[in-house]
DNA sequence: AATTCGGGGCT
DNA sequence: AGCCCAGAATT
């Protein structure tokens, strides 16, 4: 064994051992059903644990097998999702399922190149399933795990763009070469989590501060200089016939499948808005504001009316469900 | 390679 | 107020 081999083994024992002690449990980690690992992953994307944590158990009561998830309607799936944002992940695990289902004998695959051919699986998601839930020697890396590799070895360059992200993968690659790669890639994951954070990485309680090289951790991972924000306004209508609300169907991308407020074409200068709030999407802080207005003459083809008491079981984004709630509570 | 896609936790 | 988060798809 060479010396670098001699050193991996030892990091992996160091790491396996701390996460054996001080790992967190967690609900996807006590399964290895690769239905359960997926959703997790899915779930997780850009998405902090906290987070998900509030809707992971729910979902498999309404989708409790990947055969249910598949037979079930692409509103229903959304609107379990309702709140986690980045809604075509939803869309993509509910067409993944029917796939899955209609030709893989309702099994997932095992292998890397499979998994990367389903439907919002990318080389991080793919490396999950396989490692977590088939113990495969399949290297991952997501946020967490980026932080940490780079750190060790002090990568002093952008981890977004190449060299440096090619680099990362080579070393999350090697690594996992040892024994136990599901439990390894969970302590790396879990090193990133607990001790080798962003801004204050506790390197004195690190159990591989001893193969580390970062000199200023803290100023690693390098990123690329993020875009400005851009600020914007969005003017929806409120439109009441009756007990019905006017609401109109996302064609996409952004919120695709959802049910929102209705644009507002014009709106004149002595008009008032009825409620008012920011939210943001990535670089872009939206102000959104509604205004009160009249049945149209003519329907648009994405628009359509629906009976108050309905209105909870349609898929809304969140700021338009908080519009909703709050014009609806404060009559 | 750059941009888009949500929403909330945390400092 | 700004940074960050178990990324993937599209352009
Ligand atoms: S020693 Fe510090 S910077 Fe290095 S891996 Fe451990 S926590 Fe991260």
């Amino acid at each position: 064994m060479n010396q670098v081999e001699l050193q991996s083994t030892r990091f992996r024992a160091a790491l396996i051992a701390w996460y054996r002690l001080d790992g967190r449990i967690l609900p996807w980690r006590t399964t290895a059903d690769p239905y359960r690992i997926l959703v997790s992953e899915m779930m997780l994307q850009q998405t902090q644990v906290v987070t998900v944590l509030r809707y992971y158990d729910r979902w498999f009561q309404l989708f409790p097998t990947l055969e249910s998830l598949a037979h079930a309607d692409e509103s229903d799936v959304l609107h379990a999702w309702q709140g986690l944002g980045y809604y075509s992940r939803a869309r993509h695990l509910h067409q993944c399922a029917r796939w899955v289902v209609e030709h893989c004998g309702g099994k997932l695959p095992c292998d890397i190149k499979s998994l990367l051919e389903l439907p919002g699986i990318g080389r991080y998601t793919a490396g999950a399933v396989a490692s977590f839930a088939f113990n495969l020697p399949a290297p991952i890396l997501d946020a967490n795990v980026i932080r940490v590799l780079a750190r060790l070895v002090n990568l002093e360059t952008p981890i977004d763009r190449e060299p440096g992200k090619s680099t990362l993968w080579e070393l999350a690659e090697h690594l996992v070469r040892g024994p136990e790669p599901g439990t390894f890639n969970s302590a790396l994951m879990e090193l990133g989590a607990l001790v080798c954070t962003p801004r204050a990485p506790a390197c004195e309680r690190c159990p591989v501060k001893t193969y580390c090289r970062a000199s200023h951790p803290q100023n690693i991972p390098r990123k690329s200089v993020r875009a400005e924000v851009v600020r914007r306004q969005e003017n929806y209508r409120w439109i009441r016939r009756g007990d019905q609300i006017l609401l109109r169907k996302c064609a996409g991308p952004r919120w695709k499948g959802m049910w929102t407020l209705p644009l507002a074409d014009e709106i004149q200068n002595d008009e008032v808005p009825v409620f008012e709030m920011r939210h943001s999407v990535t670089r872009f802080v939206i102000h959104l504001k509604v205004f009160s207005g009249r049945a149209p003459a003519v329907l648009a083809p994405d628009n359509s009316y629906h009976r108050v008491k309905d209105i909870p079981d349609l898929p809304m984004p969140t700021p338009h469900r908080r519009s909703v709630d709050v014009l609806l509570g404060g009559r």
